[in-house]
Order: structure tokens, then C-alpha cells, then sequence
DNA sequence: ATCATATTATGATATTTATCATAAGTAATT
DNA sequence: AATTACTTATGATAAATATCATAATATGAT
């Protein structure tokens, strides 16, 4: 046996499901070998837009920002992501270069895999390829979706809908801390940072949330829903 | 010789570098067989969310908006896409159903192509597979491009860069014929329909444009650059 | 041809959102 | 402990954008 690698327990790895179902014994033996895990604390950058990309990577466990340089002043954050909705697909298999920049927003740990190993399995396994190209249209349509919910939306809404994502679909819990700054709020929905802060101060006052710092407790949903439905 | 089909030109479509590049000629000669070309007057709806997929579809030529509804009175168009720039793969690998409805801006020709020939051809020509990915890869960072470059503009400078994209992008000429109402054009931009007919009446005024009914000359393509970078 | 409907157009006004100013609280650094 | 920079906070004001009203023109249907 080769003790050169950690022990490989990519066959057990929770992510397996996402891209890996249909990929044989052999193959994930490959992975394994080429496989590098890093772990980042958070507030790190994980790549930076222009990087070359070496490496195909996805995040493990943590959360992460992918946004985009506007100017020295503000960025655009295109997502916020979770194990699962995040694979650095996005310039991987149309570019050498990232296009984007990722970050971490909280302590998370990325694992990466050689590109070839991934390009080899893409032309030599039909349903790993079949895999990928469902995940790449799925996260296409999450995009669009995304961009959609937050322009129709007044600022109130805005608020409203990423409260109740982050609520619903990242912390599975009414009472939260914020992983982002206010700033960086308005940043992924568009609005100015003095617009986010006092969108929540209503909110507060309205007894619709709780803040504590960056803790937030929903404490009226039902209205939050009224809002984010019709503004 | 079978002389069901009509005279297979597959070989010779325009097209073909866009999937094709990597396609033997016995995979062609398939997707000859199965393909089927239906032609829309300007004005007709292609597909509509909800639809079942039943094709891999591609616009063969023509001009063609992609969009989704909002409400009773309004859509949100996503993309106003050409040759080279659709394909129905949104939804085509993750989902049964469209996510969203295609109707023709201009005559055009839809090419369709059964999925299970699609299908079967990602799991057997690596190549093949790895140039959707390509594409799928690159649409979405287009989507991702376009997105930023209409929410971080103000009015005027979100009519500047359509009247840019139309002219440089889809007609390569500096006088061209709007394929959209103004009401479609706020409906891409996120604009009422009066500030784009306000905006557009400015933009005449200052000698920028010329408008008569659906055609636009633009004539200070310098100055419109201008209100494009800065608004 | 006529009627109904949608599009283009413009002005007045209201609403929304951004900007500017100021300050207190937090975190990081020296 | 002091300094600096950043974040949160709030109010006042300015600017951007939407809404409402009205009308002329164009388009499509009968």
C-alpha cells in the first residue's frame, strides 16, 4: 500500500452524491490520489478573478462568496453559496483563467482536483459527463432565478427575500448571525449600504426581526413573507 | 438510398463548429436523421415554460428573446439571443419541463434534434460532451456579464449599452431596426416603459440618435460610449 | 373602412432610492 | 492606551425613477 497519500476516504465523502454517483471504484481511486484539501478560516480569499485555474474545486464544508470586481469601492457578489452549490464550474470548462473571485465567509475547507483527472472522467465516463452538464444547468437556472427575485423587488423585499434565504435555505433556523457585513448585503441585491441598514432598522422597529449585532432572529415571518411577496 | 428524409445537409451546416467540431461522420449522419428544422415568423412563441422538452433545440438563424413571466403584465426577458448564442440548454440536462419561453424577434429557423441522440452522444464522443460543457460554461458566464453590466448602470446608461449591443453585437451597423418595443426593452433592462421612450427622446435630442419609429441611427457613437462607462 | 387595442410620446407629480453629513460603536494596529 | 480604519446607525436632502394622465399614432381584427 502507498502511504505517500492521507488515507482516501473519497468513496465515503458526503459530497459523493453531487457528481460522483455514477463514477466506478477505479475512478474514485484516481480522485483520491490527485485529490488536495485545504482549509481556509474565514474572511479568506480562495481565488482571485485572473487566476489561472489549475485545479477543479469544489467547497467541502464552510460558506463562500463568489462576486466580481465593480470598482475599488464595491464588488458584485453573484452568489452566496454552501457545499453542494458551489463547484468552480463556472469559467472552468470555457477558460484558463477565473472570472470571478470566491471568498470565504465562513471557516470552510476546499477540495481540489486535478482538471485533467476531471476531463479524462468527463470523455471517458458518459454519465459523469451527464452529471456535470445537470449540475452546470442547474446552477444556470439558480442564477437566473437569483437575479430575477432580487431586481423585481423593491428595497423591502429585498431585504425580506435574503433574510428569509438565509433563514430558509442556509442556517435552517429563525435566529441567525449574519455571515456578511451590511455592506456586502447590498452588494448581492443592489443597494446602497445606508439603504440595508435602515431596511433593517424598520424592520426592527416594525417588530418583524430581532438585532443583536449580526445576530438576527425573525420573529414575525408570516409579515416578512407578506413583504418579500409584494414589496 | 432513403429517401424519407430530406437531403441531409448536416455536414455543411453553418453550425456545425459550434457542437459539431468533434462529431464523426456516422454521428452526424444520426443526427441528420432525427433532426427536424421548423421555421417561425417574426413574432411567434418557439416554447413556453412549462412545456414538456421534448428536443434538443438550436436557433439556426433568426433572433430570438428568452424570457420568463412575471405577471399578467409584465415579463422579464432574459436574453435576446442569435445563432451561435442559443442553444435550449437552460433546462435541457436538469429539468423535464422549460423554465422559460422562446419567441422569434425576427423569421427564424429552429433546428431540433432528439435528446436521446444528444444524450447518448455525451456518453459516447468525450469530446463532444466536454464542448457542451464548453458552451454551457460560457453561456453562463455570459448571462452572469450581462446581469452586472445592466444593474450597476443608471437609466440613460442602460439604454446606451443596449443601443451598443444591438448595433455592435447583433446587427453590425450603426443604423439598425429595434427587433423589440420599447415596453421589451425595459422588460431586458429592468426600465418602465416610459422612461425608455423618455431616454431614447433625450438621446435624440442631444443629436445622439436618430429615431424613426423602430429604426436607430446612432450618429455620436462616441458620446454614447460615454454614457455607457459613466451613464 | 371601422373599431378596438397596443405602441409611442410627453408632462406633471409622487415615490423610491441614493447621496451627504455626522456620530457612535467595533475591530485591528501600533 | 492611543490611533486608525471600518462598520453600524440616523437624519436631511438631492437625485433618480416610477406612476399617473392624456394624446397621437400605429397595428391588427372584423
Amino acid at each position: 500500500m502507498n502511504n505517500e497519500h492521507p488515507p482516501c476516504d473519497c468513496r465515503d465523502c458526503k459530497l459523493k452524491p453531487l457528481f460522483f454517483d455514477n463514477v466506478e471504484n477505479n475512478e474514485i481511486r484516481d480522485i483520491c490520489n490527485s485529490k488536495r484539501e485545504e482549509s481556509f478560516p474565514r474572511g479568506e480569499l480562495v481565488c482571485e478573478e485572473g487566476d489561472k485555474i489549475r485545479e477543479f474545486m469544489y467547497l467541502k464544508n464552510g460558506l463562500v462568496k463568489i462576486f466580481k470586481k465593480l470598482d475599488n469601492k464595491r464588488d458584485q457578489i453573484i452568489k452566496i453559496a454552501r457545499p453542494f452549490d458551489f463547484v468552480s464550474m463556472l469559467s472552468v470548462f470555457s477558460d484558463t483563467h477565473y472570472k470571478y473571485s470566491v471568498s470565504t465567509l465562513e471557516d470552510s475547507t476546499v477540495c481540489y482536483i486535478d482538471l485533467n483527472v476531471i476531463m479524462n472522467m468527463v470523455t471517458t465516463n458518459g454519465r459523469f459527463a451527464l452529471d456535470l452538464l445537470r449540475i452546470m444547468s442547474k446552477n444556470s437556472d439558480d442564477l437566473i432565478n437569483t437575479n430575477i427575485n432580487i431586481s423585481k423587488r423593491n428595497l423591502k423585499g429585498r431585504i425580506a427575500y435574503v433574510l428569509i434565504y438565509l433563514s430558509d435555505c442556509i442556517y435552517k433556523n429563525n435566529i441567525f448571525e449574519l455571515p456578511v457585513s451590511r455592506k456586502e448585503i447590498g452588494e448581492f441585491i443592489d443597494m446602497t449600504t445606508e439603504n440595508v441598514i435602515r431596511t433593517l432598522s424598520e424592520f426592527r422597529k416594525d417588530n418583524i426581526i430581532k438585532i443583536n449585532g449580526k445576530i438576527i432572529e425573525i420573529i414575525d415571518l408570516s409579515r416578512l413573507m407578506q413583504i418579500c411577496e409584494f414589496g
